[in-house]
DNA sequence: TTATAAAAGGATACCAATGTCTTTTTATGA
DNA sequence: TCATAAAAAGACATTGGTATCCTTTTATAA
């Protein structure tokens, strides 16, 4: 399972290309609210977002959150290793700090597939392809997924 | 991901079951050195195994921990909804409290399958399965699986 | 030029998971 | 019977994730 903040990271990242697709660059408060996470808190998530350089932002008066285009493109792992590492793709399901296929654990086989499952799925949907899903109303972003449409 | 508490506690079953095949009852100490994790929180954690009647325990002199035959199968399912509730079965890869079909996140197709991928395996694969195996040499508990015999 | 709107940064609070220590209860081997 | 070995129970400590608030910096619209 992802943690919260990375949760509320790609959340937050589909919101902001959504919102420049249609040439604007929301700020902390509208993107918290559509999310529906704590404003403060995404202020923060954001803030770490903007340091490890996967979003852009602007300061003062019509600033906010945008792709620069050259790094458009953004795998949900790069967002998952920037937000908690990558642990989770590599860590054993029995805890085991040494399991691998010559001394596996008892779980080996059947975890490594599921966990390989996992990791292809955040190496091959970015930012992009969540965010065509929404745009094309085959997927939401939230409860209603109307909020965007009433701004 | 499980817990590091659900780890320690199939860890300690898995342990307490290769030890009743050897008609031994294992104390903390032992369990605790054996699976590699603190001896006071391993107490912790087999007192909440026991309390919710997944494993027995005898106190005073010549006591530990075992399995009545009764409860003799386990699944990691019931380890894990003991431990840490099943949230993680249920629960929405992008952090949606209202996710389903008719209403899905842009990842609950894919992920949707590594999650029933990973309910399989814990509803299939149980303290027995997972002990065999060890016993059978084709996997380990520990770093070396040789300290089980040097008791 | 200046008031304002916005992100960035820093300090702190809260809570759950993880971990430790001490006391109490209980069974049993000597 | 009683010293001892063991689990149970309760109190406390530590850490990391989640969350809030206040101040500082910066860009821009008026």
């Amino acid at each position: 399972m992802l943690s919260k903040s990375t949760e509320y990271a790609i959340r937050a990242l589909v919101y902001v290309q959504l919102r420049n697709w249609e040439q604007k660059r929301p700020a902390v408060g509208e993107i918290a609210k559509e999310i529906e996470a704590p404003e403060a808190y995404t202020a923060k998530i954001l803030q770490m977002l903007t340091k490890n350089k996967l979003m852009d932002s602007m300061k003062g008066r019509g600033g906010g959150f945008f792709f620069n285009d050259n790094k458009s493109n953004l795998s949900l792992y790069e967002v998952v290793h920037v937000m908690e590492g990558d642990a989770c793709f590599h860590k054993c399901g029995f805890g085991l700090k040494l399991c691998n296929n010559d001394n596996p654990c008892p779980l080996h086989e059947k975890y490594t597939v599921v966990r390989d499952g996992f990791y292809d799925i955040v190496k091959t949907e970015t930012i992009h392809s969540l965010s065509e899903k929404i745009k094309q109303g085959e997927a939401v972003l939230n409860r209603l997924n109307d909020t965007i449409d009433e701004i």
